[in-house]
DNA sequence: CTTGACCTTCCCCTTACTGGAACCCTTATC
DNA sequence: GATAAGGGTTCCAGTAAGGGGAAGGTCAAG
């Protein structure tokens, strides 16, 4: 399967493929004519990494969890503890962006927003 | 004033003060031996950036920020644009996270994390 | 005179790709 | 046989917003 099926199936850009490729996630054949040969397993693999960084994770924890995902002995306390470890990240990210959600929702309604060169936005950059 | 004292009072790392003369957003005046040197209106300046940036504006945002809070004759409502775009923006970001929240923290919950393979969240990459 | 704390510039590194140039392979059409 | 379209390949450069660190100049104190 070339490069462009497979993007089309998993619906990861032909250059993340590559880049894929470059830093070790995948390992696709090559045909005689050079072109990259993916087999199903590929694939497969591929689909997974472009869920797992749909949900956010890391390259490096994507990295980690296919080789959870390959060692069939896992203890699924690892992949939970990359999980755990993530979630964590992924809620200081929201009340941090939450917290300037507040701010700013404050301050825009304060802001009258016409022609008038009076702004409370600019005032509170200034004084903060 | 030299970097070190504007980075004391604005709480911006000297190595961002450097990036920021770098792209333009201030032009300290230089002493006779090389070393910048801040007036009042440098520092001013330093501290609505920091004060922005961590808000979360882009310094493109910032830039034009500034570029208003100079100008006396700005209307709000230009500022008040700059504002509710970026509060839009934020406002998708955690809408977007929160998503990933629910379903990492429903995946985190449905898997056992003992010493067995069997784990769900990596069941749920593969097929999702 | 030397030590240590500043300051300077310069270049590379980061994340996770994306865009583009220059070039090769295959197939269809004229 | 030439050619054009539509694959594929490599490599180089760039993104946002700085961070790390080297090599070297400057200044005040002991």
């Amino acid at each position: 399967m070339n490069i462009g099926e497979v993007s089309g199936r998993t619906g990861l850009p032909a250059k993340t493929i590559r880049y894929y490729e470059d830093i070790g996630l995948v390992l696709p054949q090559r045909d005689p004519n050079g072109y990259r040969s993916f087999r199903d397993t590929d694939v497969h693999k591929l689909a997974f990494l472009g869920r797992s960084r749909a949900l956010g994770f890391t390259i490096e924890d994507c990295r980690n969890l296919l080789a959870l995902w390959d060692d069939q002995d896992r203890a699924s306390a690892d992949v939970r503890a990359i999980a755990t470890e993530h979630l964590a990240r992924i809620e200081q990210k929201i009340t941090d962006l939450e917290d300037i959600r507040d701010t700013l929702s404050h301050l825009v309604r304060e802001c009258a927003g016409d022609q008038r060169p009076n702004c409370p936005i600019l005032k509170k950059l200034e004084e903060l």
